[in-house]
RNA sequence: GGGCGGAUAGCUCAGCCGGGAGAGCGUCGGCCUUACAAGCCGAAGGUCACAGGUUCGAUCCCUGUUCCGCCUACCA
């Protein structure tokens, strides 16, 4: 008997934290930056420090924790690298709103007290995230995590955004830009989430001077009229063409404004007028600009009407779009208004409506980085897997508008700008400087902006790897071997590192950019940290453990399908975990110590055949994870474990492990048995970390953890197994034999602790020695009592029978059941194999079929349609036997 | 407006290069067979959305249609 014996069922929780701390004890989570070798690096897409673990994450970090284990198993020096992100908005609307609980605000404080507030929260909350990554089981070099703001990356930031500015790629302008009324910050384009809403189209008259006739034009946001500076029509307009007017009256203004005529105009549109407020429209902002227009900003950074309302001024900006149509009405400009549906942006943090506004903001010029960007991914220099995703990366970046990077918000890298107070020089530069490098003036004040969070996100394959010194983590690890990510941040992350990267380090990022499905809610909509529909995988984890939501997650990670994850399939898995537990219970009864494997002529058909499907599970999920397919490699090693090891080969070999076979026998099989179990959690311990290292130690002759393993094949110590079909053809025989009789005995209503006789008619001579040769096995497996093997066809008296291709197979069944139930079933197995052997002839009718199909496919066609009409033929002479000699009673 | 993805068993979904439709859950029947009832044995259940086309052969490739989802977009 064994050492070491397992509890009948298998309790993750306490299992769990103990492994995790004996990894980090350890320090097996630990990358050798001291290699010359390149290594396999991984960076996490850094969670927000304000997130809370979410099912994406929790998909995300498994698949990059299934890599990162697998690799270190084949033998690689793994980095994976972790953090967590400043979140610049995110992170102030947190602390903004925990101010607000009590009863003061940002502005209250002033920003080095609210920055320290921030720093403050982050020390006692941020650190939430890590935890569940660890309860997640993910592997990373904790040593090494970075935080966006920590002073190696701020520097990194500062470099950057110094290079480019040098570099004429990043510039301050006046510009149309999304402003966040409620953020009260410029957005970037990527951060506006555009949907489709209900609005109204107001058609409104713009009076001629003259009184008499107007232009009318369309609106969808009537309250922005008031900052109107022109009305435009198309130069090719008939209907302006004789116009004589050259400017209407703004109406509840009173202003005189021109007529313009700029190609832009959609004559098609309404009445083919437009009115132009370039304070407000990025296109009439570009018209203005050709018409050298004034501007007239009428909606405030708050989301009130300015000065510039006249007597709206001081109205919210959806009220004045209320009183500003009541105003028309009754003015008798309102020419109608109709309903009308336009997508409206919002802000992706909070979701207020987003406002267009002039104003004067930091970008980057991202055309000549975007560049290199394709033409890396074009040449294959990285990999987007799957690959369909690339089209989209492509559009994006050929597409590509110019990144505002200033953000007005406090919490950021504030921007490394400083204007002098005398000459009004702007200075960038790393630190701040002494003096105006033009007039020498020391009185200096930086730009109050911060960056975009993405633009520090965007160097972090880099930057946490200590840049710009050229360390060795550096040379070991970039470019980093694969990007695992969601698709929802392409974009925003994705495509930015590869501008970055390409540009400060030669050379991209990643090699692979492996793209994976999102996780959505039960609406199908998209979990996400501000949506607040997050379902907490921790709640999960503490009901199942966490192998088993970690293998579902795996098996449902099919490329290009989204997750629904449901606790019902959790529990699926849970099983498949308790599965696994008690088959290493059952195997650790039995076995004492490592055996040697004998060679395989010494071995049993059962052992010869367990080795050899181990063989193709090595192979088979080896291939699936190099190909980053999850589910594939989880389907495989679940139906290993289960379906091959526990229904067939633990069943087989127990007479042996029980003694009724000779010792020598029985050594065998636990020399197998061993090496099975041995690799089996090798293969699985990707997935399911924690209950394969628990089976690791109780199983004699392993050594340490099993994160120090080596992958079944790798090593010199055990050579990889040869594969062996023979053995799996045989084993296949057996199999359908038994099966056959277990089909008879469940068809018929047979209850399983009634021993039957059987007789067994081989097809071929293999056949009749492979069968007589494992009388005993399949006496155990089919419980039968007794079983004859025939070499007449004859069906004994009152029998059941099942027609295989190796075999057939008669229950003789005197007394026990009745004989319509036989007929029936014998029945429906004629009509069934009669269908598919007249399909299976009309294919080798056709001339065709025979001419031009592959010569091997037509051979296969032809055994089958050999195989089925000896079936055939088999269950009409049994059937024709029923009727003649077991008359019905 | 442009683009992408999906439609396969009652449910949730696999199905790589076109060559006899799969899993899990659920359902039905039978089992406390000394690893596991979180289990074992067996069964039923599908016009692979619809219409064409290519092919000897289509769930798979092409075209179109319908429905659903997503991404993207400066027509007011």
């Amino acid at each position: 008997m064994s050492s070491e014996t397992l509890e009948k069922g298998y309790e993750p929780q306490e299992v769990e934290r103990r492994w995790y701390a004996f990894w980090e004890e350890n320090g097996l989570f630990a990358a050798r930056e001291e290699d010359g070798a390149p290594g396999y690096a991984i960076v996490i897409p850094p969670p927000n420090v304000t997130g809370v673990l979410h099912m994406g994450h929790a998909l995300n970090n498994t698949l990059q924790d299934i890599l990162c284990r697998y690799r270190r198993l084949r033998g690689d020096n793994v980095l994976w690298m972790p953090g967590t992100d400043h979140a610049g908005i995110a992170t102030q609307n947190v602390v903004e709103r925990k101010l607000a609980q009590e009863g003061t605000d940002r502005h209250a404080l002033g920003r080095e007290r609210f920055i320290a507030e921030v720093w403050a929260w982050r020390e006692k909350f941020g650190g939430a995230i890590i935890r569940q990554l660890k309860r997640l089981g993910a592997s990373c070099d904790w040593a090494r995590e970075r935080f966006t703001m920590d002073e190696g990356l701020s520097r990194a930031v500062r470099q950057v955004f110094v290079d480019l500015y040098r570099q004429g790629l990043i510039y301050r302008g006046f510009y149309i830009i999304n402003w966040c009324p409620r953020c009260r910050t410029a957005l970037a384009d990527l951060e506006v989430e555009h949907e489709e809403t209900d609005g109204r189209l107001y058609h409104i008259r713009y009076p001629f001077p003259g009184g008499k006739g107007g232009i009318t034009v369309a609106t969808t946001r009537p309250e922005t009229m008031l900052g109107d500076t022109a009305v435009a029509v198309n130069p090719d307009d008939e209907r302006y063409r004789g116009l004589t007017a050259a400017a209407v009256i703004l109406p509840l203004m009173q202003r005189e404004i021109p007529i313009i005529r700029d190609a832009y105009v959609d004559m098609g549109f309404g009445t083919g007028g437009l009115k132009v407020t370039p304070a407000h429209d990025p296109n009439d902002f570009e018209i203005a600009r050709r018409h050298d227009l004034p501007s007239v900003k009428v909606i405030g950074d708050d989301g009130r009407m300015t000065e510039a309302a006249g007597r709206f001024a001081g109205l919210d900006r959806f009220e004045c779009r209320v009183r500003v149509v009541q105003e028309l009405t009754e003015a008798g400009l309102l020419e109608k208004s109709e309903p009308h549906r336009h997508a409206v942006g919002h802000c992706y943090r909070c979701k207020a409506a987003v406002e267009p506004n002039l104003s004067r903001q930091w970008f980057v010029r991202a055309r000549p980085l975007a560049e290199k960007a394709i033409a890396a991914v074009k040449q294959g220099e990285t990999r987007i897997i799957p690959e369909n995703w690339a089209a989209t990366y492509f559009d994006w970046l050929e597409n590509i508008r110019d990144w505002c990077i200033s953000r007005q918000i406090w919490w950021g890298h504030q921007i490394p700008a400083w204007t002098c107070a005398g000459c009004g020089e702007v200075a960038v530069a790393l630190e701040a400087p002494a003096a105006c490098p033009r007039c020498g003036e020391t009185r200096l004040t930086q730009e109050e902006d911060v960056l975009d969070t993405w633009f520090s996100s965007a160097l972090w394959p880099f930057s946490t790897m200590g840049w710009p010194e050229e360390t060795r983590l550096l040379k070991t690890f970039y470019p980093t071997s694969v990007l695992v990510t969601g698709f929802d941040i392409l974009f925003f992350w994705v495509a930015r590192m590869m501008m970055m990267g390409l540009h400060f380090m030669q050379a991209v990022p990643f090699r692979d950019v492996y793209v994976h499905a999102l996780v959505r809610d039960e609406d199908g909509q998209k979990m996400s940290k501000s949506k607040g529909n997050v379902i907490d995988p921790i709640d999960i984890i503490d009901r199942h453990g966490t192998d088993a939501f970690r293998f579902t997650l795996a098996a449902f990670a099919a490329q290009g399908r989204d997750v629904k994850m449901s606790e019902k399939r959790v529990e699926g898995y849970r099983n498949f975990i308790n599965k696994l537990w008690n088959a290493a219970r059952f195997a650790l009864m039995h076995i004492d110590r490592r055996r040697e494997l004998p060679a395989p002529r010494a071995l049993s058909l059962p052992d010869r055949w367990i080795l050899a499907r181990l063989s193709r599970a090595v192979a088979e999920s080896a291939r699936a994870i190099d190909a980053y397919r999850f589910n594939d490699a989880a389907g495989v090693l679940y139906a290993f474990v289960w379906h091959e090891v526990c229904d067939w080969y633990l069943e087989a070999i127990k007479p042996a492990l029980h003694g009724k076979l000779d010792a020598a026998a029985r050594d065998r099989s636990l020399a197998v048995l061993w090496r099975v179990l041995h690799d089996t959690l090798i293969l699985l311990h990707p997935f399911v970390p924690f209950v394969t290292e628990e089976i690791w130690h109780k199983l004699p002759g392993t050594q340490g953890s099993i994160m120090r393993a080596v992958f079944p094949g790798d090593g010199a110590a055990a050579a990889a197994l040869p594969p062996d079909p023979s053995a799996e053809a045989d084993m296949g025989v057996l199999i359908d034999v038994i099966s056959g009789i277990r089909t008879i005995r469940g068809e018929m209503g047979i209850p399983p602790g009634m021993a039957l006789e059987a007789v067994v008619h081989p097809a071929t001579a293999e056949a009749r020695s492979l069968i007589e040769d494992h009388r005993e096995l399949i006496a155990n497996l089919a419980r039968l009592r007794a079983l004859a093997v025939t070499g007449s066809p004859e069906r004994p008296r009152a029998s059941a029978t099942a027609v295989m291709p190796g075999a057939t197979v008669f229950v003789p069944l005197e007394g026990i059941i009745d004989f319509k139930r036989e007929r029936e079933r014998l029945g429906k197995e004629f009509t069934r194999t009669e269908a598919e052997l007249a399909s299976v002839a009309k294919k080798l009718q056709n001339q065709d079929f025979l001419a031009k199909a592959p010569a091997e496919v037509v051979a296969k066609v032809k055994d089958q349609q050999q195989e089925l009409a000896e079936k055939l033929q088999k269950i009409r002479a049994n059937l024709d036997k029923i009727n003649t000699y077991d008359s019905p009673s």
